[in-house]
DNA sequence: GCCTATTAGTTAGCATAGCTATATAATATT
DNA sequence: AATATTATATAGCTATGCTAACTAATAGGC
């Protein structure tokens, strides 16, 4: 083990614990969107990527394919995402989100997004850039 | 709504799906415990924050009092941590990890934290540097 | 064109993890 | 002493993870 190597895993370890902290302070806010973790994170894959087929988003979620079978028909049964027939392909089932699906999902992000928000209030602007500049370079590991 | 909140509210959304996607960089790793995420959970706060009424972990881990019963009794039949009776309050049950449950939880965060170490390899020193510094701020948030 | 293999999704059944309501035991209050 | 409060546990519901096995559709070999 090299010492950048070292430096490295350092980091990450700060990394890891900062990002399970920044969802500790949000998860309080997934209780009122109604609906549970699974449901939640699979309906915003759907919103922000498209729809895909059950398969995609079990592989998205790294779960298994029943898992997603049934988190699908949650979603179905509350009217947030419907099941779409490919005719190219009848075996797969798309998954599609509705109108209701999409609000719900958006409204939870931004009750996340602004007790976040409130948590940066004493940060300095340089600070703020770093943690914009870093959020940045994230999205791209 | 200010200009000055609408950065902040736009760095928070930046962050939040950064803590998204690292703990998705990492969550693979977990199947190797044997155990699950609950569990695990609750296990890292006993080793890393000390032993713990039941009541105090069912706070800190964000779920309800029975919720925690049941990650304990599930900790205890694996030998990875034991209930102590306290003698002051004989109602408190103190909740510590055992050996085993310790070597557990600090494998399985290396694994975790390597996997992450392993996708920092192309980024610049001034790079690792900006990630250290974010979650050093993250940390005090 | 058929027979077999592979692929996509579902169904069934188990463990874990969340909840509320309720019970039990110990401590605190009046 | 009687009552209220507090800490944990029990019971029973839903949701979320798994593997094994089933169904339906497509792909490949002859």
């Amino acid at each position: 083990m090299s010492r950048e190597n070292n430096q490295k895993v350092a980091i990450a370890d700060a990394l890891h614990a900062g990002a399970i902290r920044v969802l500790r302070m949000v998860r309080a806010e997934d209780a009122a969107s109604g609906i549970g973790p699974a449901q939640l994170s699979a309906l915003s894959v759907l919103v922000f990527m498209g729809e895909k087929s059950v398969g995609e988003l079990a592989a998205l979620e790294q779960v298994r394919g029943p898992t997603m079978t049934r988190i699908v028909d949650g979603l179905v049964e509350k009217g947030l995402v419907r099941r779409v027939a490919m005719p190219k392909d009848r075996r797969t089932v798309r998954v599609a989100p509705t109108p209701q699906g999409r609000r719900l999902l958006l409204a939870g992000r931004m009750r996340r997004v602004r007790a976040l928000a409130r948590r940066l209030d004493g940060l300095s602007t340089a600070d703020l850039k770093s943690l914009q500049y870093a959020a940045a370079l994230i999205a791209r590991l």
